[in-house]
RNA sequence: GGGAGCUUAGCUCAGCUGGUUCAGAGCAUCUGCCUUACAAGCAGAGGGUCACUGGUUCGAACCCAGUAGUUCCCA
């Protein structure tokens, strides 16, 4: 059967996944092997594939096929989260098409829509992954809002409320109006734009024309100052102590106040202050006892207390009250200015900072096991220089508030009676006989659960434990066994919103890390560095990058520009260059298969020593890279890897044993030579697959014989042997030599199929004449033979200090010759002089260590010997 | 405003404890080849003031200080 010169990677994918699946390889079972787990980072039920997750899955897969193939019991856990605000969002504006509003639904009938929802398209990400090869056991996929997992969450909610670790309260949160809900700090995208910066005077009250500047970004928050805020030390406005002034329209009196808050430099230094709406105004607020006037309602319209403009957006608002405000002649001016404003990072509507009821999480000393083990290195950050991230967020920690004003989500198990008492219980049930101890005297039937749900954090700081019913069944087979996990691979983004609770929440509940090392990768950009994003267009469909560069190709691709910790600049040339490796594989296999190999042929000197040399150069390239593995540098053993294969084994090794053309007919392979070779093969397969799992298993299947069973996934990963170093030394000698040969070829225009002559000339006594068969061959010889003497008239080099002529038909040209002796002349005696410049330095002399001494030394009897050779070579030209 | 990181070839990055012929890799580029595995290929070559300035040292891409640019985090 005639084999395709280019590899279609689409139907070996489609097979090979499916195979995998059909005989439960990706499956794990608690068993007497060492477990190897990672928990997926839950991607958003909501999200379809980008390149963010294509990387951190690709690094996971790469992992967890690797420590399949060590003969550990590999567990990938993948699964979703519920990721309340965004899959509200979409929920609402389907039912938006339909003509329904979320306000005309009950909670129970809008949740009914939600999980049809979920159930429609929240697979969608999770098929994705399978397109790229994860080999995540998927009968162990999880959700964060399925029963088992939400009742942890409950639980866990009315634990650390028992523990006065949860309370309720009323606090500035950023309100995203549009979402209708509180966000976190960590929700909160502060991105620089280009604003106004208005000068307004108020009156000072009681003075004839007194004036008082203040400078504001937000003149729509004016009807809800309650204060004016200036320095104690400036001079400006010393003689406004104990005065008051009129906020304009509403002509309410307000203080003048003092604190040491202000910055003199800023606008006029005068600070208009507003606690309804913003922090820094909210905290000088609690200081200076001021009153507090909410002006802005949740859906960032104009509420009654503004008096003015009610019913209307804050942003048109801002408009008006500025021309009015010049109409009435208090706008004194308004500047350009760029400043930094808060964008919700779901909805990307502008924060308002607003007081509500929330819950909170107290963070100060539940967080204390998750920053000392990090810091004591007893979980590793991978690049380290997160740490210093790390410790700064933990050691200025805030309390997080976990209620979000949403439906889809676990509903916050705490219950009121009319009067806002409270009780925390897991049902009505067990609310209500709470309720009865508290209160004895009371008859009430019936309490109103919170309405709100629960931060979606508050389920995914879970994950690594609850994946394992960690806590329907603490004692459980599963939870015992695979945790704690060992690796987690996800975005520095996430570090505090996800890691470091994950982490609070392992030593919370099991006492002990949920994992081992936290591999952090870099977020993905375009080629210019932005941040790939759907507004800017800028991100490639992973699914079609597929398509058209294959599994493989993309996850070499993505790997490639891939340096641990840092971010990557990503371009799809990258996973051509993937696509082409794919290519070169497929054909080193054409090759080999289409060798006739006779059991009768004698193994040839060439083959004998090709095979010595790629033994040991496999082994000695396998160490490398399994190290680079421990270190966490998946670039770089990818690189090792790509080069073992398509230089040592393609280019050199390939080269070396491949069989001669005579008469048109390709000679056969003898069968020592040809079975090593597929055995060779064989381990180059098993170290690539990790990275390419699906061209390694269809051509493991296809180089020899095997049922359906034996399959390249569940092989034994190589272990290293032969240290054959010597081999290895001699081999950079020799491919020098051939290197240089071709070189003059190339450089005398001589066709590849010309055969040349090559002369060695002897100094001392010794020669190695081992290799001279595979020069011969590589560069396509007449004779290597040995002289006593120069060559005349022939091309020369130099290879630690031996020298090689080559005489070509043509003349030499003397003076090009002499040019290129006396550069290398040159070069060779400025090289002396350095090392020379060493050894008389005294303190160098006494400073350095011995084995760098010697090391000078040989130097400089090497760089001698040189000089002297090609002085003599020079003498001869004359 | 506070903190952290980064700056090495056209691009993306390695370069560990300062010392090997140390300035490297891949891609891109250039030149020659459709040589019976692969043109998605082969062979060869050319690319760098290691951001800048100063310091420490026998010796600095590497350590220290400052400057510039840049990215991120926090407020």
């Amino acid at each position: 059967m005639e084999i395709p010169k280019i590899y279609d990677p689409k139907p070996v994918e489609d097979k090979w996944y499916a195979h995998w699946i059909k005989h439960k390889f990706f499956k794990s079972i608690p068993d007497e092997r060492e477990p190897y787990t990672i928990v997926i980072p839950p991607p958003n039920v909501t999200g379809v594939l980008h390149m963010g997750h294509m990387l951190n899955n690709t690094i996971q897969d790469v992992l967890i096929r690797r420590a399949r193939m060590q003969g550990k019991n590999a567990c990938w856990v993948p699964g979703t989260d519920h990721a309340s605000i965004a899959t509200e969002a979409k929920v609402v504006a389907l039912l938006a098409e339909k003509g329904i509003k979320k306000t005309d639904l009950s909670r129970e009938d809008f949740l009914k829509h939600a999980w049809e929802w979920k159930v429609k398209y929240g697979g969608i990400i999770l098929k994705q992954l399978e397109k790229l090869g994860a080999s995540c056991d998927w009968d162990r996929t999880r959700f964060t809002m399925e029963g088992d997992l939400s009742e942890a969450v409950i639980d866990v909610f009315i634990d650390l409320y028992n523990k006065g670790q949860i309370y309720r309260g009323v606090r500035m949160v950023n309100w995203d109006p549009k979402g209708l809900t509180a966000v976190s700090d960590e929700e909160v995208i502060h991105k620089e734009v280009n604003s106004k910066l208005y000068y307004v005077r108020y009156k000072i009250e009681g003075e004839a024309d007194g004036w008082i500047t203040v400078a504001t970004t937000r003149p729509e928050t004016i009807l809800g100052d309650t204060a004016v805020c200036v320095h104690p030390e400036d001079e400006r406005y010393k003689h406004l102590k104990g005065k008051r002034c009129i906020i304009p329209m509403v002509n309410r009196s307000v203080p003048v106040i003092f604190d040491t808050y202000i910055d003199l430099e800023f606008g006029t230094g005068a600070l208009k202050v507003t606690p309804a709406h913003d922090i820094n105004d909210y905290n000088l607020g609690i200081k200076h006892k001021l009153d507090v006037i909410d002006t802005i309602a949740s859906d960032g319209k104009m509420n009654a207390a503004a008096q003015f403009y009610i019913g209307e957006d804050r942003f048109i608002v801002r408009k008006k009250i500025a021309q009015d405000l010049e109409e009435m002649g208090q706008m004194v001016k308004i500047e350009d200015i760029k400043n930094k404003v808060g964008y919700s990072e779901r909805t990307n509507a502008v924060i308002e900072p607003k007081l509500s009821m929330q819950w909170f999480l107290k963070m100060d000393t539940i967080s204390k096991p998750a920053l000392e083990n990090v810091l004591n290195g007893e979980i590793k950050l991978i690049p380290e220089k997160f740490i210093n991230t790390y410790k700064h967020w933990m050691e200025n920690v805030q309390d997080w508030c976990i209620s979000r004003q949403l439906w889809w989500g676990q509903q916050i198990p705490a219950w009121y009676d009319d009067k806002g008492n409270t009780v925390v219980a897991k049902t009505h049930v067990k609310a209500l006989a709470a309720y009865k101890v508290q209160h004895p005297r009371s008859n009430i039937q019936q309490l109103k659960q919170d309405e709100d749900v629960l931060d979606t954090w508050f389920s995914s700081w879970l994950w690594p434990i609850s994946v394992f019913d960690g806590f329907k069944n603490p004692d459980g087979k599963d939870i015992n066994y695979y945790y704690p996990t060992n690796d987690l691979v996800t975005g520095p983004d996430i570090l505090f919103f996800w890691i470091a609770r994950m982490i609070i929440a392992g030593y919370e509940y099991r006492g002990e890390k949920p994992f081992n090392n936290v591999y952090l990768t870099g977020i993905v950009r375009d080629k210019k560095g932005r941040k790939m994003s759907k507004q800017l267009g800028n991100s490639p469909d992973p699914i079609e990058l597929i398509e058209k560069y294959g599994a493989d190709g993309v996850r070499v691709g993505m790997l490639l520009c891939a340096p641990a910790g840092n971010d990557l600049l990503f371009d799809e040339s990258y996973s051509e260059q993937g696509r082409n490796f794919s290519n070169k594989i497929w054909n080193a296999f054409r090759l080999i298969n289409g060798w006739e190999h006779a059991v009768d042929t004698q193994q040839n000197e060439i083959n004998k020593i090709a095979i010595q040399w790629f033994d040991a150069k496999f082994n000695a390239q396998l160490d490398i890279i399994n190290d680079l593995y421990s270190k966490y540098r998946m670039s770089e053993a990818l690189m090792a890897t790509y080069k073992l294969v398509w230089d040592d084994f393609c280019a050199w090794y390939l080269e070396m044993i491949k069989p001669e053309f005579v008469d048109g007919k390709s000679l056969s392979v003898d069968k020592e030579t040809y079975d090593t070779t597929i055995a060779f093969f064989e381990k180059i397969l098993k170290v690539l697959h990790p990275f390419m799992p699906f061209i390694t298993e269809e051509i493991w299947h296809l180089i020899s014989e095997r049922n359906e069973k034996e399959c390249l996934i569940v092989e034994e990963w190589p272990a290293t042997s032969n240290k054959n170093r010597i081999i290895l030394k001699d081999f950079e000698i020799v491919t020098e030599v051939i290197t240089n040969i071709r070189n003059i070829r190339k450089q005398k225009n001589i066709s590849p199929k010309e055969k040349l002559e090559v002369f060695k000339k002897v100094n001392q006594s010794e020669i190695i004449n081992i290799y001279d068969v595979i020069i011969l061959k590589l560069c396509n010889l007449k004779s290597f033979k040995y002289v006593n003497e120069k060559v005349d008239g022939a091309n020369s080099f130099l290879v630690n200090n031996a020298e090689f002529y080559v005489p070509i038909s043509q003349n030499i040209d003397t003076i090009v010759e002499r040019d290129r002796l006396l550069k290398e002349l040159q070069y060779n005696k400025g090289f002396l002089e350095s090392v020379l410049k060493k050894l008389t330095n005294e303190k160098f002399v006494s400073n350095a260590k011995p084995e760098l001494l010697g090391n000078e030394r040989k130097k400089q009897t090497d760089a001698l010997a040189k000089i002297k050779v090609i002085e003599e070579q020079l003498s001869t030209l004359k």
